[in-house]
DNA sequence: AGCACGCCGACT
DNA sequence: GTCGGCGTGCTC
């Protein structure tokens, strides 16, 4: 990257506004010494102290003459020869910082990898390359290695006084960068191939007659001539066979399998599960279809007009073709492309045909990485040679030739960082990345969100529909089973309609999937007392506990508290307590009554924890080794299969009861992404969706696929109750330990709030759940007209108010948060 | 965010 | 008489 003049050193003393990674709302002003002042410029990291014993790498902001009027610490090291971020990076911070109401402190934290953001507390180790290749060392790196090898991890306070020096970071950042030492995190989490345990024919038996002798050899054991068949009906269908499966479906012990490797007919191998990466690129994949050029040529049309291009493409239309043929073009023309999914799609196919087609010229950004690799995309980038696909938190590195911005699925709520600070749109804020930079940008959904659907109705985007499925696969068949369904003898089931039942079990028998979507994890969200309604609530929050059947254990899907269900009754001495209420468990297990051949699998947030669970799982139902999954939200994203013959959402009043002004719109999307989940490519697939309400007029626009006739609807609804996107919203919640001191703060600056907004402010009221984490939450809601100047003023009324609350006597130990579009 | 300073209750 | 509770204010 070019290096851009350093600021020239005005007369006398030259001062540096540093940022530093804590939640402080300003930059802090430090001196710099002689020394530095030729080598310093904006986007380098420096080491300060802060506080009384506190050493932070900080980066510089801006660098100037002016002396403030306190007295400033001196810059003690320069930590970097070229800066770490770009001008516009920094840019960025200021503006998320401004928009989204937070501290820079608190976007740099977000956004610098933690690697990157030494502090005096951060403990390092011995890395496990090191070669003792003590000669490459100088003397202070020596006395590191050496008190490293004798205590195996030291904090950078230690190494201080082993150096019996002040500054420290640049000896530790030379060996950081040569891989000698390590900040601790990374061996926590050193990835490991993932592999399975399989069987395979032995050396002998390679060739189909070889194979049918293995027969007689076997023919007077039942068990082992079972497993010789069910091993062979496997393989037909899948690339590999797992030892542990073969025993599963035959009933035979793992004892039956080891007699056959030791008759060498079989042998244990590991199969290596791919991973991702180490992709080769490949010439680029088949022709456009027709519509998918049309499609192309609107985007670009879009683009020569200085416009962001909205793509409606109904799922399986191919979208990503496009993306890919726009991505190559800027790829060749050496710029620079951001390609943003949800993070759960980041698991999927997509990012392997990106990788095949692009091969290394695009790097994967993903949640699993180590600091190690984090590190290394971020120089890759710098250094202007590098694409990424990632999720939101890949808008904060540091791009130089940005040509290109992609956010696909752009209605998807997981774009939207909750918690902590600085609370984001991964989608807006790269449309103002890409903004700043100059470079183009694509939008895409199958279900675009309202807002985005406003900005193409304001000719602020191009709007470009793709309506048919690539290779013209029909859409699938929806229709709706009405729970009250009663089967042939007048039975009535509480979550399957004899309808869903019967076509699931259809569906299986002609050797294809089925998705079950159920929103809600676990097995019984209630679990009460018949006698005297008394139920298990979390200490934390004020929700009930959820019962998960597998482990016997009562959960908060707040907070994350687990306990043991109680006994009895504690209020009432009650012995039988009841559950009510469905997750994704009941369904699994309920499901396993009716079909006790399926091969099942549940995949929510609990199944899917650990490092390679989720790949694990969705490589299971890609090969065919499962008949049904049953899912929650995680089932409509990203998922991309050829076998699905059937989805089934088993309760839409569910979705459409939640009380948010996004019921609606989260509600079409989700059932309309699942229902894209069927059939997708021979075979028109089929949906089936279970309602009490028949005739929502929502389940009426999911059935019919009707896109515009929901969105339109549903415009005509927000603008008519003043709702985003037709107000800009911001909601302000306050949070204390203690219910009366929430109120009353929340009462003080609803009051001060009121004063200089009048009727534009809601509330204070009680959230639906009123305290969470230990923290009791108030909420007040801001519904403005849509007027950028506006904004800065409201802004800043809610910033004065918050500081005045802070130093008011008794409510200062009250959090405000502010949410920016918070949705 | 961390941390020191400071002003009110149960202890060696 | 002190130790320590956390409420308050500051860090260039």
């Amino acid at each position: 990257m070019t290096r851009r003049p350093p600021d020239p050193p005005s007369t006398g003393t030259v001062y540096a506004d540093v940022v530093l990674p804590l939640a402080l709302a300003r930059t802090y002003t430090y001196q710099v010494p002689e020394e530095f002042v030729g080598q310093l410029q904006a986007g380098l990291r420096v080491e300060v102290q802060f506080s009384k014993n506190k050493h932070y790498a900080g980066i510089i902001r801006r660098l100037h003459g002016t002396a403030p009027g306190f007295k400033t610490k001196p810059i003690l090291s320069v930590i970097d020869v070229e800066p770490l971020l770009t001008e516009r990076q920094l840019e960025l911070w200021e503006w998320m910082a401004d928009y989204y109401c937070c501290t820079l402190g608190e976007v740099m934290t977000a956004g610098l990898p933690s690697h990157l953001k030494m502090a005096s507390e951060t403990i390092i180790t011995l890395g496990p390359m090191f070669s003792d290749d003590i000669t490459e060392l100088d003397e202070d790196e020596y006395l590191i290695v050496e008190a490293l090898t004798l205590q195996s991890e030291l904090s950078l306070k230690d190494i201080r006084d082993i150096l019996q020096r002040k500054t420290v970071y640049p000896v530790i950042r030379g060996l950081l960068d040569r891989h000698v030492i390590f900040p601790k995190e990374e061996f926590s989490d050193r990835y490991k191939p993932l592999e399975v345990k399989c069987v395979r024919f032995g050396p002998k038996y390679r060739t189909e007659a070889e194979r049918i002798s293995a027969f007689d050899l076997v023919s007077r054991s039942e068990k082992q001539t079972a497993v010789l068949l069910e091993y062979l009906d496997v393989s037909r269908k899948q690339p590999y066979v797992r030892r542990a499966d073969l025993s599963k479906r035959t009933g035979a012990s793992d004892a039956v399998i080891k007699a056959l490797v030791k008759k060498d007919i079989f042998e244990f191998y590991d199969h290596e599960v791919s991973r991702l990466g180490g992709a080769e690129a490949n010439a680029r994949a088949g022709a456009l279809s027709r519509e998918q050029q049309e499609a192309l040529g609107a985007v670009r049309g879009c683009h020569a007009a200085g416009k962001p291009a909205l793509i409606h493409g109904v799922t399986g239309s191919g979208k990503t073709r496009v993306y890919l043929e726009l991505m190559l073009e800027e790829i060749d023309a050496g710029r620079q492309v951001l390609y943003l999914l949800p993070e759960i799609a980041l698991t999927g196919q997509i990012t392997k045909r990106l990788q095949q087609v692009l091969g290394d010229k695009i790097l994967v950004y993903h949640s699993r990485l180590n600091n190690m690799e984090r590190v290394e995309i971020w120089k890759a980038v710098l250094s202007g040679e590098k694409s990424v696909v990632g999720p939101r938190s890949a808008l904060f590195l540091p791009f130089t030739k940005l040509g290109l911005v992609v956010v696909d699925e752009e209605h998807d709520p997981s774009y939207k960082q909750q918690e902590p600070s600085p609370r984001y749109n991964g989608r807006d804020v790269a449309m103002y990345l890409a903004h700043q930079h100059g470079a183009r940008s694509i939008l895409g959904s199958a279900t675009p969100s309202l807002e985005s659907w406003e900005n193409a109705r304001s000719e602020k985007y191009g709007l470009v529909t793709m309506r048919e499925r690539y290779g013209g696969t029909a859409l699938p068949e929806m229709t709706v089973a009405n729970s009250r369904e009663t089967d042939d003898k007048g039975m009535h089931h509480p979550f399957f309609t004899p309808t869903l039942i019967e076509n699931i079990r259809a569906t299986i028998e002609r050797g294809e999937q089925v998705i079950l979507f159920q929103n809600r994890r676990g097995f019984a969200p209630v679990y009460f007392c018949p006698t005297c309604e008394w139920s298990v609530q979390c200490v934390n929050c004020d929700v009930t506990l959820t019962y998960h059947k597998y482990q016997h254990r009562l959960r908060c899907h707040c907070c994350g508290y687990v306990t043991s269900p109680p006994e009895h009754c504690p209020a009432c001495g009650e012995v039988q307590l009841k559950l009510s209420g469905t997750g994704t468990e009941k369904i699994e297990d309920e499901l396993k009554i009716f079909l006790p051949e399926a091969r099942i699998a549940r995949m929510d947030l609990d199944t899917t924890r650990g490092k390679n669970a989720l790949g694990q799982l969705l490589q299971q139902f890609e090969v065919g080794e499962l008949d049904i999954l049953v899912g929650t939200q995680m089932v409509t994203k990203g998922l991309d299969f050829d076998r699905v013959g059937l989805v089934g959402v088993i309760s839409a009043d569910q979705l459409l009861r939640f009380p948010d002004f996004r019921a609606d719109e989260r509600a079409f999307q989700l059932m309309l992404q699942v229902a894209g989940r069927a059939g997708r490519r021979e075979r028109q697939g089929k949906v089936i969706i279970q309602a009490h309400e028949e005739s929502h007029p929502v389940l009426t626009d999911v059935l019919a696929a009707d896109y515009e006739n929901f969105i339109q609807r549903e415009a005509d609804n927000r603008r008519a109750h003043a709702f985003p996107p037709y107000r800009k919203m911001i909601r302000i919640q306050l949070r204390h330990p203690r219910r009366p001191t929430a109120e009353e703060g929340a009462k003080l600056m609803g009051k001060w709030l009121a004063y200089a907004l009048g009727d534009l402010v809601e509330g204070p009221f009680e959230p639906s759940i009123a305290r969470l984490r230990t923290y009791y939450l108030q909420d007040i809601v801001l519904r403005l007209p849509p007027h950028v100047a506006e904004l800065k003023r409201v802004k800043d009324i809610i910033q004065r108010a918050t500081d005045k609350l802070a130093t008011t006597k008794g409510l200062s130990g009250v959090r405000v948060v502010v949410d920016v579009d918070p949705y």
